[in-house]
RNA sequence: GCGCCCCUAGCUCAACUGGCAGAGCAACGGACUCUUAAUCCGUGGGCUCCGGGUUCGAUUCCCGGGGGGCGUACCA
């Protein structure tokens, strides 16, 4: 989902990747302001007159300061007069809490802006030397520049010393009043943690062997106006005061992925195996397409979906709650390996391991079946956890595992004999309840198909570390798997588990369209909550003829999870669902 | 949905059995031109999540609400 849905919109014009290659191509250059602190010469962007850009002038807003968007805040955003909300800085502020360190940055502003004349929000393009290869390049005579975020600053007189960070790395910075004159030092008084600057000069060891910009010119990209947690870490790698309220970690994810490096490896490594799974399937043949989000009827899995309303229809819809029944269509339709590798949406609780909008890559191969399925994912798990950087053995909670395949396989019915000692198929509802009930598991269930799935899980799945595929599962379990030949009761189905998650489910997909019929309408005429209309449509393109075919469903974030030692989706997931804070 | 726990300065955390809301970092002012959790001197910063109650007095106890975490339920 990440990687695409990016790329997806790089195309966006002025944040193309190489916006100077086509300024330059197109010859347009313009002066930089010369005797202006802080300004690089720089080329303009395209459709830019005016190099400058001021935001309009709009009255404050008048009444009372009562909005407060912050939300540990509690108490109003007083106004007060300290003679700098006047002119352009004004824009805006009567919707921010002000405290004192915003305020000390919005004064910085106004004095950036008013004394010294620069626009702390150039709008422009420029070169700049990622700068992990300025690291990797060393010291140099000839200058480089760079650019990022400022985090700690050390002062020393008349020379600072501070720290750029950019996407993959960091580098120290020196001014020195000398070097830069009193327009730029002035500027570089000005600047807080948290600003982006653009920064160049020569690179140098200082008399501790730290590699260091000496910074001869530099220039603002952005002021920040909200203090930054503080995060140090000292000489012993001992890191002091470092951001650990979950809460605002997600709410403001753009701060914890400047201040939590662990945080932001886990997130940026999600996209790359995100990635590589793309990439597995893109090599092996599989064509990736999208079905519909809004879905008038829902299928493919048991859940509960989010209803909406669509006014130009004046229909219910759904959002869906698996891919599955339009990607078997395709397979009809002659698309012989398919993939669609986006979010399915569940109404339903969140938990360590629930989210209520998930990835899910769900693929279909013509030809295969749930034998198949199990290669193919055995060689993803690999290549995920090799993109991700983590080897074929993983640290999961303390766990050891190794993905090395073949992965182990047991039998749903077997297993589940095997650890109770008893045979649980052919037990009474009511006897499994009372089973349950000493299990103190299932609380509320009644029903054969939910008692042994739970029992199951409580017997076998809670005790799988190890990468493990269990298979052939009971029919009542699995309404759209195909039947084990010779075996009605039992379907060509598995689920994937490591360490207790449960990461896929595959099946040898049902084809009989007269078969598939009968049990999806006896399910739709049962009491189950979950079951919604039959889908005639799915079944119309079964009977229109659906070769034999593999098909299996990846719990994107869980797999994430695993390969990232997360304890919960939430940390996978760059931005979490959280109730929004009423005031 | 239910149960338990948490919410104090921008961040990380103190505040005994109910007795003047504190520290470090950050901020602000000053000193210091190779520091690196820089250092040194000084200053400001709080609706203690919100609303009620008990009390002479509530960050602390009680009730209600909000948000979060964990567990549990729903999730073939």
């Amino acid at each position: 989902m990440p990687g695409r849905a990016v790329s997806a919109q790089e195309p966006r014009g002025r944040h193309a990747d190489t916006p100077c290659q086509a300024l330059r191509a197109r010859g347009e250059q313009e002066e930089g302001g010369e005797g202006r602190a802080g300004e690089f010469q720089e080329r303009r962007l395209v459709g830019e007159s005016d190099p400058v850009l001021r935001p309009p002038a709009v009255p404050a807003r008048q009444g009372p300061q009562d909005r407060c968007r912050d939300f540990r805040c509690g108490r109003r955003a007083g106004r007060r007069d300290t003679g700098f909300h006047r002119g352009v800085s004004e824009v805006g502020e009567e919707m921010m809490e002000i405290n004192d360190q915003v305020q000390a940055r919005l004064a910085k502003l106004a004095e950036m802006r008013e004394r010294i004349g620069i626009d702390p929000y150039p709008a422009r393009a420029f070169d700049a030397v990622s700068i992990p290869a300025i690291v990797a390049a060393g010291p140099s005579e000839a200058p480089v520049t760079a650019a990022g975020r400022l985090r700690s600053r050390r002062e020393h007189g008349k020379a600072v010393f501070a720290d750029l960070w950019g996407q993959d790395g960091s580098i120290q910075l020196y001014f020195r009043a000398d070097d830069l004159g009193a327009e730029r030092w002035t500027l570089v008084n000005l600047l807080d943690l948290g600003d982006i600057v653009r920064v160049s000069g020569p690179v140098f060891l200082t008399r501790s062997g730290e590699l260091t910009i000496a910074v001869k010119d530099l220039a603002l990209v952005a002021k920040s106006l909200r203090p930054l947690p503080v995060v140090k870490t000292d000489s012993m790698g001992k890191t002091w005061d470092a951001l650990s309220d979950t809460e605002f970690m997600y709410r403001h994810r753009c701060v914890d992925l400047i201040v939590n490096p662990a945080d932001r490896r886990r997130l940026a490594g999600r996209s790359k195996m995100v990635t590589a799974l793309r990439s597995y399937l893109d090599r092996n043949g599989f064509l990736e397409v999208e079905t519909p989000v809004l879905q008038p009827i829902y299928g493919g899995a048991s859940a509960e979906p989010f209803v909406t309303r669509y006014r130009a229809q004046d229909e219910t819809c759904y959002l869906r709650i698996a891919t599955e029944l339009y990607l078997k269509r395709l397979l009809v339709g002659g698309f012989d390996r398919v993939y669609e590798l986006g979010k399915d949406f569940r109404n339903e609780g969140i938990d360590r391991t629930h989210s209520p909008e998930f990835t899910q890559l769900e693929l279909y191969e013509a030809w295969a079946d749930y034998g198949v399925m199990m290669r193919r994912f055995e060689e993803m798990v690999c290549e995920a956890a090799e993109a991700a950087g983590c080897g074929s053995t993983i640290v999961f909670h303390g766990m050891e595992i190794s993905l090395r395949p073949p992965f182990e396989r047991v039998g749903f019915v077997e297993s589940l004999r095997k650890a109770s000692n008893e045979d649980l198929f052919s037990w009474a509802p009511a006897d499994l309840r009372k089973l349950c009930d000493r299990l103190e598991i299932a609380e509320g269930a009644t029903d054969r198909e939910t008692l042994i799935d739970k029992l199951f899980d409580h017997y076998v799945t809670e005790g799988i570390h190890q990468p493990t595929f269990v298979v052939d599962y009971p029919q009542f379990l699995s309404p759209l798997a195909k039947q084990k030949p010779g075996n009605p009761g039992i379907t060509e189905r598995f689920e994937a588990f490591v360490a207790g998650l449960e990461l896929a489910n595959a099946f040898s997909e049902q084809n009989d369209p007269l078969f598939q019929r009968k049990v999806l309408e006896e399910q739709a005429g049962s009491s189950d909550l979950h079951a919604g209309e039959v889908d005639e449509d799915f079944l119309f393109a079964l009977e229109t003829g659906m070769p034999s075919a593999g098909g299996m469903g990846i719990g994107v974030d869980r797999l994430a999870m695993l390969l990232f030692d997360a304890g919960s989706i939430r940390d996978v997931v760059l931005f979490p669902q959280l109730r929004r804070v009423r005031q």
